[in-house]
DNA sequence: AATTAATACTTGCAAAAATCAAGTTTTATT
DNA sequence: AATAAAACTTGATTTTTGCAAGTATTAATT
C-alpha cells in the first residue's frame, strides 16, 4: 500500500466520526468545536482568546460567537486581563471542567478500545509511530502554519 | 506521553490545514468537500448517491446539492441507472478526473514532504503502523458505523 | 511627547453548509 | 393490489464560517 492519503483520509473520517456524537454531559449536547475549545482552554493555564482560536485554526471573529454561547452555557468565563487590557483571558468553570473531564475520558475509553484490537507490541508501536508523524508534521513547511 | 487524543487530535487537525487550501486547479476553486467527494468518486465505479453520502457520512440532502454544483462545475455527471431507476449514477468528468489526480498528487508531494523528515525505517513503520490503526478503528464497536 | 502602527477583540453582513420535513418516483414486501 | 421502503429532490430554517470594518488599548517611531 503506498497511498498515504487514503490512510490519513480514512482515520481522520473514522475519528471524526468517533468524536462526533461522544458529547452529551448530562443533559446538554456539546458539539464537537465546542469539546475542542473546552479541550484547549482545559489544556493551558489561563489562556487569551488569540491564543486558542490559533491553536485551533479558527478566525477570531468565529471564535469570539463560539465563546460567547459557552458562556451562556455557564461552561467557560472570559475575564479582562490585567497586565493588557486588551486581552481577555479564558477560563472553564467548575461545570466546564467537568464537562472536559466527562468528554476527554470518554473518548479516552474509545480509543482504549481501539487499541485493545491491538497486542501490546503493536500498541508500543503505533503510538511512537503517531508522536513521530506529529514531530514531522511540525517539522514540515507545507503543514500547519498556525499551530504552535 | 500517554495522552492518545492529544495525539490524534493534533495529527487530525494538521492533516486538515494541509487539505485545507491545497484545491485550486487551474482556475478553479475546489473547496475541502468536494475534493473529498471527487475523490471517493474516482476511488469507485460509478457509484451511487447514497454511497458516496455514506461513504462521507454526510446527510444525502446536503450531498444532493453539492452534486448539482460539481454537475455545474462539469467535473461530475449523473445518470439514471439502468437497473433502478430510482438510483442515480456518478461519474466524473475528464475534466473531474483531471481535477481529482491533480489534487491528489498535491497531498502526496505534501505526505511525501512531511515523510522526508523521517529515515526509512521510521518511514516504514509510522505506514505500517497507520495500516495497523486503521484495521484496529474498522474492528471496533465505537468507532465508524456509517464505514464500510 | 505625539503620531503612527500594531494587537486583541467585537459586530454586521453575506456566503456556505447542515438539518428537518415533506414530496416524488420507483422497487420490494405482504 | 395495497402498503411499505428506498433513493433522491426541494423548501424552509438554522448553524457555521469568513471577511471587512470598527473600537479600544498597547507598542513603536520620530
Amino acid at each position: 500500500m503506498e497511498n498515504k492519503r487514503e490512510l490519513f483520509q480514512s482515520m481522520v473520517k473514522r475519528f471524526g466520526l468517533l468524536n462526533k456524537n461522544c458529547c452529551m454531559v448530562g443533559d446538554m449536547e456539546i458539539s464537537l468545536v465546542q469539546s475542542h475549545i473546552l479541550y484547549e482552554i482545559d489544556k493551558r493555564q489561563t489562556p487569551s482568546m488569540q491564543e486558542v482560536a490559533d491553536a485551533l485554526a479558527t478566525d477570531l471573529s468565529t471564535f469570539s460567537r463560539q465563546i460567547q454561547t459557552l458562556i451562556k452555557m455557564n461552561l467557560v468565563t472570559k475575564s479582562p486581563s490585567e497586565a493588557d487590557k486588551r486581552i481577555y483571558v479564558l477560563q472553564l468553570t467548575t461545570e466546564g471542567k467537568f464537562a472536559a473531564t466527562v468528554i476527554q475520558e470518554g473518548i479516552e475509553t474509545h480509543l482504549d478500545e481501539i487499541f485493545s484490537h491491538l497486542n501490546e507490541f503493536e500498541r508500543e508501536i503505533v503510538l511512537q509511530s503517531m508522536q513521530l508523524l506529529n514531530q514531522a508534521m511540525a517539522k514540515s513547511t507545507v503543514c500547519c502554519k498556525p499551530m504552535f
